[in-house]
DNA sequence: ATAAAATACTTAGCATGCTAACTAATTGCT
DNA sequence: AGCAATTAGTTAGCATGCTAAGTATTTTAT
């Protein structure tokens, strides 16, 4: 009996759309912090490169903040152009490496930074309302296996793919 | 000593940057499935759109189909004539509302989903290894949470953060 | 019965992710 | 030392979400 229901709860589980769901949150959550910073000149590419930044600590170059982010750098480069471009932000040559930058703040842009703290905390409090630390470090280490599990499979997957369809 | 506890993870939440997470997730779980069904001239946008066409059952309106996506409608109308110009799906009159497209899978697109669905299974199946059926249903509760609050949300930091701005 | 409001859909254009392809600098191998 | 491979960054262009604004139809309210 158990192991029936096993197997039901396993088809079941893969009935789930549970990655549109993701997208959805995404979306949604995209969309409440641009209403929260949008007057402040901030997009949601920008606060979360403003405030990774922070997290690494100035100084950090592009790469670095691109890996911190999980994005690819021609995506970064772009906003980081964005972000300048309204002095918030400064790019200075790296000290020994050439083709590097380091990322610093201008006086602007640490101004902006503190507005941008406050406002996301207040949102994060928001999103998570009734749900416990515990649920989202279960949610944490959920999201983190199905990365690890997403990047096994993406190393796999094209070349299984195309001798699938050859047949 | 319990109550400091709490605080501190309480705190401690509110400095994860689960937002982060759950777009780095949702990006891989896009790549994976373009991988997957790109040689069935498939994107997410289109096998997304198609499974959902079936969850719903055919003759469903664009209107429908949006709401269950949880995307908006030009996100769609673009995706559907994408489908309609690769034969998949076609569009035919609402038999009493003028205005309306009720939509059809072509026979080409009935054979084209019954791929896409054995796949996404694959995938979804490698996804959510080593992930528990329950943690599955947490996870989609505790999403399913987020999204409720941040509907919440959006429907009223607009106004409040125009308030905070003009002080 | 008719004018106003709402609804289904489309079109146009922005934001942000990506890959592909390029330059310049660094590292590594012989 | 010198050429090949790698790495940091950029530019160009696609995919897919969005909002704003327009059309045609339907519904609602007077």
């Amino acid at each position: 009996m158990t192991e029936t229901t096993d197997l039901n709860d396993m088809k079941a589980m893969l009935q789930v759309p549970l990655g549109n769901q993701i997208g959805r949150v995404h979306r949604l959550w995209r969309s409440a912090i641009t209403a929260a910073v949008q007057s402040l000149d901030m997009t949601e590419a920008r606060w979360t490169a403003m405030l990774h930044l922070q997290l690494l600590g100035e100084g950090a170059t592009q790469q670095a903040l691109a890996q911190e982010l999980g994005i690819e750098m021609p995506s970064l480069t772009r906003t980081l152009g964005q972000l300048v471009e309204l002095d918030m932000l400064e790019r200075r040559p790296h000290p020994t490496d050439k083709r590097a930058h380091c990322l610093y703040f201008t006086p602007a842009g640490q101004q902006t930074l503190t507005k941008l703290i406050e406002r996301t905390m207040q949102i994060r409090q928001a999103l998570y309302r009734d749900l416990t630390p515990a649920a989202v470090q279960q949610l944490m280490q959920a999201l983190d296996l199905m990365e690890r599990n997403a990047r096994t499979l993406l190393a796999t997957t094209a070349a299984a793919t195309a001798v699938e369809d050859s047949l």
